[in-house]
RNA sequence: GCGGGUAUGGCGGAAUCGGAAGACGCGCCGGAUUUAGGAUCCGGUGGGAAACCGUACAGGUUCGACCCCUGUUACCCGCACCA
């Protein structure tokens, strides 16, 4: 009845193993299947089961792809570089490189007691300088195409990590890894130029198959706006203010300016600022605020008037004053706006704290309680008065401020330029050598890999520098270009860098020339399906697609999206429903299911368990509940015999094994597997099945189940590896029934139930209804005023009762 | 505030198109077996004595609504003074 998972689980692995069945053919004649999970960091802590579920999607599918005889592309590797292993060897003195090949093995092993059907020989691992060599080199063709470039900018800086984070690794204020406050540090930051590729990344959403909710968080992520920028004049002075705004429509009721605190105007100015103390005064807060404060806290506008500046307005020719406030942003835009304070709830609160005008240019509110951001006819808006759609007056404005030349239709992004380095020790070096004389000068290619030194002292600096800063032998270096005296860059790479192109080098993961062939990759790509979790759906993804961008317009790849399908696994939650974690203590390891129950269990659970993309709570019992269930299942073989079919089960086969092939499709795999238990249960009640049936059962449960599938396969005599079986075909004639139940309804309200032939004419249905004993009686003296029949699925009378 | 999502028995969740709400599993109840417990097997299980009532709440459309429309609430995720 039971049969021992600790046997046959590891059996089956080593003999997959031996056999290396699982490993994907370069080019073959096959139709190819490349599915794509994300690849771990491997820390120190060993895998949990979210890792086993963000696998096990694609692994299902994977398989039943083989079975259906595609050449399958099911990658796995380790994206290793990273602050908590960096953070450990500080703690420790283990070095780096120890404790990723350490855990890198952990994970290794973990996974394959899980039985995952990975092809292991393409195995790949970030920090290999057989791998971050050619990270590096991408890095040097988008420096060689102008998308790199560096820049002084006030950072985010974590003084507890001691590093620079880009703003994606410091939302809310809070450093990503360790949750310090960060504050504001002026640096040299290298930047790629991402914003540049804004547009491409939106358009090319139209072409990929993403769910919405995932488009639509990337449309989000790069934030395009469509508007204006215009010139307003400093009145005094030949210079002019620019701003940017999406509301060019309402820039007869700009009564004042705003700009941010670190404009350059004001040093530029600062000579006819009569109140300059104060600016400065406010300018000094402002800065001693974090991007947090800023943003979060400060709900109340504050600002100052800057006396002796005002602008003209180009439009109205008004002139009206400018004030320095920290609801402008210098990141965004042009870091200054004009203020409308009659359209913008902003520019409204701002105006009536500090007593500024407010004029109405849009009709249809009451702007002396609220500000008006609806649609309207114009008033008090000169040429443009009377036009009454948006749309319109923001092209009218535009032009106008075109014919007068001081301003033209713009466009901005919420996405900024990626902020591409760390001053930390484990990242990829980046590749550059600055010259005295030279400037910037990048290693030759033929130098690549920049090698990461050894070093044995992991503190970091209080200045916060890469440890490389304090190796000699690796800053002093001789240029180039040159070949005089010259150091090397010490900032490494963020942890996104390795994970931007990992798909490419599975594709040919030994190659030393190339980072992936040509034939190889016009062979495998796209990705056809890749699968992770919702977190990675905006940076990592946005990165990779940028990235893969880049090379296609060098012509290194045969595409212009990575990924033609993506889905995301929802989270598995702690028994107590929370997010597992291991302060709340309800983390639950695979090891321990899979020792008590096998990873058969585990397997099935984490896919029965829900939705594949929602969360789920784990529970225990029903872990026992699908260990029930493949006990039954290895029991079967005690009840089968005989050859063919069954007559009275060889619908339900046909049935099952469309609705699990369509489910698994569908990453519904909870149905897939409750359409299997109810076959198993119809299978028990009629209490025998035939050897071929039984074939074909464990062939649509080997995806999900696979050792003891295999198991059963071999007991039955059958030929090779279940895992390469054909997969099951069924006959749509057969998953037809003749004869249906139809239900009877009288004025919307269940009554009864009548057995009737498939697709029975509707007079003939009727007629048989209303021949029914229990509905007769029911109708009986009640005019039916309509009668309504769903072929095959209902039949309702509706009725008026006397 | 903006964008996206979710809400169904004691629990996890099912329910092509608007057509019998609660598949499947867990839990629970009863029975068999057992010295006992566990395991296993059989039966039952939304509420209600019943008429009926039930898919977060209030309306609407429809012969018929978990499903469509309007409004509301709660929770989750992402972004957030983005001009």
């Amino acid at each position: 009845m039971k049969y021992n998972h600790k046997e046959i689980e590891p059996k089956w692995q080593r003999r997959w193993e031996e056999r290396q069945i699982f490993r994907a053919r370069d080019c073959s004649d096959k139709p190819k299947f490349y599915a794509l999970v994300e690849f771990p960091y491997p820390s120190g802590a060993g895998m949990h089961v979210g890792h086993i579920k963000a696998y096990s999607g694609l692994e299902v599918i994977s398989r039943k792809r083989r079975m259906q005889g595609y050449n399958v592309l099911f990658p796995i590797g380790f994206d290793a570089f990273g602050l908590p292993t960096e953070n450990y060897a500080i703690r420790t003195g283990i070095h780096p490189r120890v404790a990723t090949d350490e855990n890198i093995k952990k994970f290794t092993s973990q996974l394959k007691r899980v039985g995952f059907s990975f092809d292991w020989s393409r195995t790949i691992d970030t920090t290999d300088e057989k791998y971050y060599k050619w990270t590096q080199w991408i890095f040097l063709k988008m420096f060689e195409h102008g998308l790199v470039f560096r820049d002084k900018a006030l950072v985010n800086y974590c003084p507890s990590c001691k590093v620079v984070l880009s703003n994606e690794d410091s939302q809310g204020g809070k450093c990503d890894i360790c949750h310090s406050n960060i504050v504001q540090k002026s640096k040299d930051v290298w930047y790629l130029r991402i914003t540049e590729y804004a547009d491409k990344l939106l358009e090319g959403l139209e072409r990929v198959d993403y769910p919405p909710h995932i488009k639509q968080q990337q449309i989000n992520w790069i934030g395009k706006s469509t508007g204006a920028f215009a010139d307003f004049k400093l009145v005094g002075t030949d210079d002019s203010l620019r701003i940017y705004t999406t509301r060019p429509d309402t820039m007869f009721g700009a009564t004042f300016m705003v700009i941010a605190p670190e404009h350059p105007i004001i040093e530029k100015h600062k000579d006819r600022i009569k109140n300059l103390d104060e600016v400065y005064a406010y300018r000094e807060e402002c800065a001693q605020k974090t991007e947090f404060e800023r943003t979060q806290l400060v709900k109340e506008k504050t600002g100052v008037r800057i006396e002796g500046l005002e602008a003209q307005n180009p439009l109205s020719g008004r002139i009206i004053p400018v004030y320095i406030a920290d609801y402008v942003m210098m990141g965004y835009g042009t870091g200054a706006i004009m203020a409308v304070p009659a359209h913008d709830e902003r520019d409204y609160e701002f105006a009536k704290k500090f007593g500024i005008e407010i004029i109405e240019v849009i009709k249809g509110g009451d702007i002396s309680k609220a500000p008006y951001t609806g649609e309207g006819e114009m008033v008090n808006s000169g040429f443009l008065n009377g036009i009454k759609t948006q749309k319109e007056a923001v092209a009218a404005a535009i032009r106008k401020l075109e014919e007068l030349g001081v301003g033209c239709a713009g466009v901005q992004y919420k996405m900024k330029d990626w902020a591409f380095n760390r001053q930390r020790y484990w990242g990829e070096p980046i590749p550059i050598v600055h010259c005295p004389k030279c400037g910037m000068v990048p290693v030759p290619y033929d130098q690549l890999p920049l090698v990461l030194p050894p070093v044995d002292n992991f503190e970091p600096d209080e200045g916060g520098e890469s440890l490389l800063a304090k190796i000699p032998e690796f800053v002093n270096c001789k240029c180039p270009r040159c070949g005089g005296d010259a150091k090397r860059e010490t900032d490494t790479m963020p942890q996104w860098a390795g994970s931007s192109w990992y798909y490419l080098r599975y594709l040919d993961p030994h190659n030393d020339r190339v980072f992936a062939d040509p034939d190889k990759l016009k062979y495998w790509l796209p990705v056809d399906w890749y699968n992770g979790g919702m977190e990675h759906v905006t940076r990592h993804m946005i990165y990779s697609r940028f990235w893969h961008k880049f090379l296609y317009d060098i012509g290194e790849v045969p595409c212009d999206e990575p990924y033609a399908k993506r889905t995301a696994q929802g989270l598995i939650l702690g028994p107590d429903g929370e997010k597992m974690s291991k302060s709340k203590g309800n983390v639950v390891d695979p090891n321990d299911v899979i020792d008590e129950y096998g990873a058969d269990v585990l397997r099935l659970y984490i896919l029965f368990m829900g939705d594949y993309e929602k969360a789920a709570p784990w529970s225990e019992s029903s872990v026992r509940g699908c260990k029930r269930f493949l006990d039954k299942v290895a029991a079967l073989p005690e009840i089968a015999k005989g050859q063919g079919v069954t007559s009275a089960l060889e619908s339900k086969f046909h049935k099952t094994i469309k609705k699990v092939s369509l489910d698994i499709e569908e990453m519904k795999f909870n149905t897939a597997i409750a359409a299997m238990m109810t076959l198993l249960n119809d299978i028990y009640e009629h209490g025998s099945l035939t050897v071929d049936e039984l074939k074909i059962f464990i062939k649509l449960l080997c995806p999900f189940a696979p050792h003891l599938t295999e198991e059963i396969w071999e007991q039955l005599g059958g030929k090779g590896f279940l895992s390469l079986a054909a997969w099951p075909e069924y006959d749509e004639a057969k998953t037809i029934d003749e004869q249906v139940e139809v239900a009877v309804q009288i004025n919307g309200k269940l009554r009864g139930t009548i057995m009737l032939p498939l697709n029975c004419p509707r007079d003939e249905a009727l007629e048989l209804a209303r021949a029914d004993e229990k509905i007769a009686q029911m109708l009986e003296g009640a005019e039916i005023i309509k009668e309504i029949l769903v072929p095959n699925r209902i039949i309702n009378f509706v009725v008026k009762s006397k």
